[in-house]
Parts: C-alpha cells; structure tokens; sequence
DNA sequence: AAACCGGGGCT
DNA sequence: AGCCCAGGTTT
C-alpha cells in the first residue's frame, strides 16, 4: 500500500468533526483557513463560529467596517490576516461579482493567500491537484523520508513542495490534503509523536534511525527585540483617551492608550519624571500596575499601567480621541491591553 | 534570504 | 524558557 492510501485509511478512522469540513463553500473554507494559520485549531474554533455568524456570505463580509472586522478578530493575533480579508473581501465583491475563486490561478493572486492557501481552498472546494505544504507537512514528510534539508529555506520549500506533489492522491486531492494535515496534527505530533501505533511505524526514517526528535531541521535563531511601554490611563469623570496605532508597528490599527515607550526600563520615579514633562496640567497617580510581561513571537514587551486622575482631558496629537468608559468594548485592544481592562474596571 | 507580524498551549 | 501552530508580506 503506498503513502496515499495509508494517510488517507489512517484519516478515514481518526480525523476529528470539524464545522469547515464538508462543505465546498470557497468562502467558508477561505474563513478557517485564514483564522488557522499559524494558530491552533482549538484556538481558532471559537473565532470561526463567530466568524460565520457575523457573515454569513462574503457580501456581508464587505458591508463590514475594518474596526468592526478587527474587534471580531480581537485576541487571535496576527491581525494583518484581518486586514487582508476586509480587503480581499470588498474586492471579490466590487471587482469578481461577489463570486469567491475556487481555482488556484485566481486564488494565488488575492492579499492575504500563498501557496499553502491557494493550495487547501482550491483542492477542498474544487478537488483541483494542489498539494498543501504546511508546518505539518514539512514534519510529516522530513520524518517518514529523513530529509534534513532547513525547511525554512528556499531549497527546503522546493524539495518538499515536490515531494508532496509527487505524493498527492490525483482522484481525490482534496481528501489526501485534509488527511497528511491531520495526521501532522494528531499522530505525528512535533514533540511525543505517537510512533508506537503509526501506520508507518515500519517505513518511517527518523524513528528507525531514532530521529523524530530532531527532524524537521530548521535554521531558526529568530533574535527578539525588548521593548518598555508605559500606558497612560488619563481619566477625567467618566471618559478616557484612547489613540489608533496607525504607524508601522506591531497591532496596526487597533486601539490603544496614550503610550510612553523607553529604550531602557526606567524606575517609577523616572517615569513620573516624564509625565511632568508631557502632561501640562496636574495630575494624580491613582495607581499603577507592576511591569507586565508580554511575549510576542519576536518581541518582548514589558508593559505598564498608569491610571492618572486629571482635570481635563487634553488632547496630545490628532490621533487621539476622548471616548467614555461604557463606550470602550466598542474597540479592538491588544490582548495585553484588553486584559488589563477587563481585570481594572475604569470609574 | 531575512525580517516582520500575536497569542496560546505544551513540554 | 523554548518550541510550534492548517503562513504571508515586506524589505
């Protein structure tokens, strides 16, 4: 029995129910796997359902604002992913007569879809001969044939990429791609992978060789950057000031506070230092959080809350705007920051 | 080719 | 603490 037929026989009996399967719906199939990338499919269900309630179709998708978009999407991460969706999905509307592609070569050329996405969409929805090269994929394959080739350069992609297209079950692509995926996900899982009962137990390379801990290979070493923020909480009455990231930064376009950040930590008594020197009329600490960890996949953020009683609220730059306390859940916040704000209730 | 872009869960 | 997750875009 060669490798189709096995991942597929082994998929038959072990794949989970999941609400994106068994459907050829392109849009819906496009929803999950954009919620899925990078991101667990335990984390991403909830997201999902919420996803298909709020739009149903990709008309509804379009009508949305992207602060709306972004508020649904608030706490998953990676939010160019729902920038790019707000986009494509106003541009399948004015431009593909709200009709969603399900060929690859139409895929390919929307923002926010690669060659992973391109492939799952058209091979789910149209049965179209695209083989799908995910982080399960790359572990799957580099396991079972013992390829040691970096999957994060472009000579790994390449290799893989064949390999997975030479592997493909032509009559049913979409099946062999949902079952390798899977079996990444469940069976040969990157650390204790169940070897012991895996139909490839007497093929697989890395577990003759004793190899499955180290394979795939990566070149990784990503350097992470530390970063101090200071949040100002300015509070007069009922109402806050809250400001849109519009730079080029980390959380483009959702909201946040007024921000200090310092290249260095800095003590409390320096940072009431600069507070005298940026806000002009008095103010008073009503409390301030201790340093915050927040890790990002290439940052380190330390972050800090300072809640300050004021006079009046002064406007810093045109950006901000001054919104009252039952208003605030309207936004999309950082998860560091709508954390905080769900644990101190603002009054 | 390398850097950038989140948050969560598991070991 | 380190690794990885149904990756893609920008530099």
């Amino acid at each position: 029995m060669d490798f189709k037929d096995k991942i597929i026989d082994w998929y038959r009996i072990y794949h989970r129910e999941l609400p994106w399967r068994n459907t050829t719906d392109p849009y819906k199939i496009w929803l999950s796997e954009i919620i899925l990338q990078q991101t667990r499919v335990k984390q991403g269900l909830p997201y999902y359902l919420k996803f298909s309630e709020a739009f149903p179709t990709i008309i509804d998708f379009a009508n949305a604002s992207e602060d709306y978009v972004l508020k649904l999407w608030e706490g998953l991460g990676y939010y160019s992913r729902a920038r790019n969706m707000h986009k494509t999905a106003n541009h399948i509307v004015d431009k593909l007569g709200a009709e969603f592609p399900k060929s690859y070569a139409d895929l390919i050329q929307l923002k926010g879809i690669g060659d992973y996405t391109a492939s799952a969409i058209s091979s789910f929805s149209a049965n179209e001969v695209h083989a799908v090269v995910d982080g399960n994929v790359f572990r799957v394959l580099s396991r079972i044939y013992g390829i040691s080739t970096p999957i994060d350069s472009s000579l790994g992609k390449k290799e893989f990429k064949n390999l997975a297209s030479e592997l493909i079950c032509s009559n049913n692509p979409g099946l062999f791609n949902q079952s390798i995926m899977e079996f990444g996900a469940i069976q040969c899982t990157p650390k204790n992978p169940k070897c012991e009962s895996c139909p490839f137990e007497d093929s697989c390379i890395a577990f003759a060789k004793n190899q499955t801990d180290v394979l795939p290979i990566k070149k990784n070493a990503i350097k992470q950057r530390t970063r101090y923020f200071e949040y100002l909480i300015l509070i007069n009455e009922n109402q806050t000031i809250i400001k849109k990231r519009t730079e080029k930064d980390i959380w483009q376009n959702l909201f946040d506070f007024p921000l200090i950040e310092n290249p260095s930590p800095k003590s409390e008594e320096q940072i009431i230092e600069q507070l005298n020197q940026i806000i002009t009329t008095s103010f008073k600490v009503a409390s301030v959080t201790a340093p915050i960890k927040h890790i990002l996949s290439h940052q380190k953020l330390w972050v800090r809350f300072w809640k300050l009683m004021v006079p009046d609220l002064v406007i810093f730059k045109n950006k901000d705007l001054i919104v009252s306390f039952e208003d605030i859940d309207e936004y999309a916040f950082p998860k560091v920051v709508d954390n905080y704000l769900s644990i101190h209730e603002l009054e």
